[in-house]
DNA sequence: ACAATAGTGTCTGTCAGACATTATATG
DNA sequence: CATATAATGTCTGACAGACACTATTGT
């Protein structure tokens, strides 16, 4: 037996050394990452203008090949291509699908894995069109409700719109929307985030009594000043951005 | 402006004929499905044991290489796994996630698309090994308690953990588990069922007052006779299987 | 009648919505 | 002081847990 399972190992390690990977058709396989962030208090998505076949010219979201030599995982890969366009190193990042078939490019059956990230780009004060840091490729912020009906490569309208009801739906039952304010930040401006992102209104008391209550804020000691009474300014609490409340957020009367 | 469009297209159009995917190194790209049942009322996954290198011999999750001519979309191929070792053509079938990565196949950066299906294989009464429909490889029902502790090929044991515990996580929020179910079934079958899943109990009043008033299942109108006071039977209400309640289960004390 | 399982009545606790009220800045 | 925004008090309602209770069968 002990015999038979050396055979195994060695017939195994035969195999490997003659398998060409080449020989098999294997379907192209991308990572496309829908990066979110609030610009002039809008839910803004970044995308970039194509400047390579296919589809050049067309804005796209960012994403590509996997680096196979220096992209140790998937995650590996989306960390790397946020890193590309915005310089963010410590954004929230998650999976979101993926999304495979024969028509969707035309090079071929390809797939992409679909991520979307949160940063905070407030402190950046210029709108629309920028430079990324390490590419020359022109960077549009479009505010979601532009890009719904933006005319964007491939099936990227799709993916978008499926990022987009994610986060959508997460911000629900989670504190997602905190991956996407400063350090610090007053409870009235998280519930405009909120709001902006759920497109509707949201009930003042509940809101805050759910972030304080949960730990998700905590007052940071400072407050801002405004126009009349000021506000206490908030910095994340010490739970995690997708925990889970007990109930669904719902939009006021 | 026109002309250049024009002139684009033709580019394209070029750039697509010379385009050769095998210059290009892509991951392996693969699809796994998780396959559960309740099998002598305990839920079990689908294991086969592989009949080729590489890792021949061991057991693993149901899967392989997208068919570029015959799955339209990923989907499709998980569809087709499905039904290429139970026969099954119209379960509840969902994507978990994606994993990939340089070192998880011997045969280099590989990715694979993950999916979770539930089907009804209580007419089912042999236990164990079988022979699956349309392949030779030798089949079996592993309980998931004795699966987590079996040595699976390449990380087969992490992609089950983790379709176990979508399962799982959904079970809590959704009625999911009634894609386990045969066409009826009494309250406390399936109640069951959710705690088998759940390895913990849950109260009886609360469950049947939740799946019933949610109209995720009606009676049948027919009872089932045991040995003592009969039990009505229901039937899957016109609810989504992944209708999401309010609140999520807890343990009983 | 008894055993055993099916099924209900009803109280409590938690947490979100409603909405009126109080608090505290600036001009 | 007026006004605008910040922040709170407190009632209601939805829904899950607890748990005792009633109902209906076979033996």
């Amino acid at each position: 037996v002990n015999a038979s399972a050396m055979g195994d190992k060695r017939a195994e390690e035969a195999f490997l050394q003659r398998y060409d990977r080449r020989q098999f058709a294997s379907p192209l396989t991308t990572v496309d990452v829908a990066i979110f962030s609030i610009v002039n208090a809008e839910l803004c998505v970044l995308l970039i203008e194509r400047s390579n076949f296919p589809a050049k010219g067309q804005f796209a979201l960012p994403g590509g090949f996997i680096d196979e030599a220096g992209d140790a995982t998937l995650l590996a890969t989306a960390y790397r291509k946020l890193y590309e366009k915005t310089g963010v190193t410590a954004p929230h990042l998650e999976q979101v699908e993926s999304i495979g078939g024969a028509v969707r490019d035309p090079r071929g059956w390809s797939v992409t894995v679909l991520y979307f990230a949160l940063i905070d780009r407030s402190a950046v004060s210029e709108v629309s069109v920028s430079v990324s840091p390490t590419s020359t490729e022109p960077v549009l912020w479009a505010p979601v409700n532009e890009a719904v009906s933006m005319d964007l490569a491939f099936d990227h309208q799709d993916l978008f719109r499926r990022a987009l009801e994610r986060l959508r739906s997460k911000t629900r039952y989670t504190a997602l929307p905190l991956g996407l304010m400063q350090n610090e930040f007053t409870l009235t401006e998280l519930q405009h985030v909120f709001e902006t992102i759920l497109e509707v209104g949201l009930e003042k008391k509940s809101f805050r009594r759910r972030l304080i209550d949960s730990g998700a804020v905590v007052e940071s000691g400072n407050v801002q000043h405004g126009v009349h009474r000021p506000a206490a300014m908030y910095r994340l609490g010490n739970v995690p951005l997708d925990f889970v409340f007990p109930r669904s957020l719902q939009a006021i009367a």
